[in-house]
DNA sequence: CGTGGACCTGCATT
DNA sequence: CAATGCAGGTCCA
């Protein structure tokens, strides 16, 4: 906090009023591809216009943005008016392992993040590393999206827009970030949002979760995992569950012993996210992200 | 309805 | 050093 004070403009504040936040976790724990930690523990990435840079003392979030301005926009993308504790404790109350991780990834959240960038991020990360996925979504910034800010001569690229990677030359996505042949399906979604009316992705939020889905597995190139990754992650469905081979795996060992499968089919997909929704009811998206994380450290170790 | 294969690429393991 | 496996999937036969 010192040291932000030290480097001058723009300091500013916000109360957290007793929920937790833990930007380690909830920047870091797979949902968004463009946040990074400087040296001195200082979160920033750019969220739609604007390059935030965050840190989190005691019950204080300390944010600056280039522009300046966005305070409702790190209120919006945290979900900081959301009640976690409340949402912590349902959670705990219902099973004694969530309650567990709840303790240890103390403070990480679901983000709020925008739809057509989650979209198009998820997209990219089909059959590919969290790695792999960031840094092909930064060389799309720095060649397709429109430059937010320089800051100590590095220049800062938002997502690019859709109509942008529409209309690129069928192909050269594929070499582009060494996307391969998600590139040529992050075209076509592109094409796909862009033929939708004005304002469609983001209106799914009003409308019931499997409403919201069942548009989003319309879209050519877009199944049920990266529809319920938007869903949860940029859409306000805290009941989406995304199964992917950690979640089906963990799903097996903890809640299906009779699950045999080894791939993901529809009735497997359906099985697992059952599973969860009777579990966990309208938070199972919160429930899998704890379960997710877990997995996910346990496969690094 | 379930199964197997194709689709690109780079890093890790054998 | 070559071969194989695998990564927050989806589509098609």
């Amino acid at each position: 906090m010192f040291y932000f004070v030290r480097r001058g403009r723009c300091l500013d504040s916000i109360d957290l009023k007793g929920q937790p936040l833990d930007l380690d976790l909830t920047l870091g724990c797979g949902q968004a591809f463009r946040w990074r930690k400087r040296e001195d523990g200082v979160w920033y990435g750019v969220v739609r216009d604007r390059l935030i840079e965050l840190q989190v003392e005691g019950n204080l979030v300390y944010w600056r943005t280039y522009p300046d301005g966005g305070r409702e926009l790190i209120v919006d993308y945290l979900r900081l008016t959301d009640d976690v504790n409340a949402a912590n404790r349902w959670l705990s109350e219902r099973d004694p392992h969530i309650a567990q991780l709840v303790e240890r990834f103390h403070g990480m959240r679901l983000l709020r993040q925008d739809p057509t960038e989650a979209l198009l991020s998820f997209v990219c990360s089909a059959a590919n590393s969290i790695p792999r996925i960031s840094a092909a979504i930064e060389v799309l910034a720095s060649l397709y999206g429109e430059l937010v800010c320089e800051k100590r001569g590095v220049c800062y690229y938002a997502f690019p827009k859709p109509e942008r990677l529409a209309a690129l030359e069928p192909g050269v996505l594929n070499v582009q970030g060494s996307l391969g042949f998600r590139g040529e399906n992050l075209r076509m979604v592109a094409q796909q949002i862009v033929d939708q009316s004005e304002g469609w992705l983001l209106g799914l939020r009003n409308v019931p979760y499997a409403c919201a889905h069942a548009e989003l597995v319309a879209v050519r190139g877009v199944g049920p995992k990266i529809a319920d990754c938007v869903c949860l992650f940029s859409l306000d469905k805290d009941e989406a569950v995304p199964v992917d081979t950690h979640v089906r795996q963990l799903a097996h060992r903890l809640f299906l012993p009779d699950l045999k499968a080894k791939s993901i089919t529809n009735a497997v997909y359906r099985r697992v996210v059952d599973a969860f929704r009777e579990r966990y009811g309208e938070l199972a998206g919160w429930a899998q992200q704890y379960l997710f994380y877990e997995d996910l450290l346990r496969s690094r170790a």
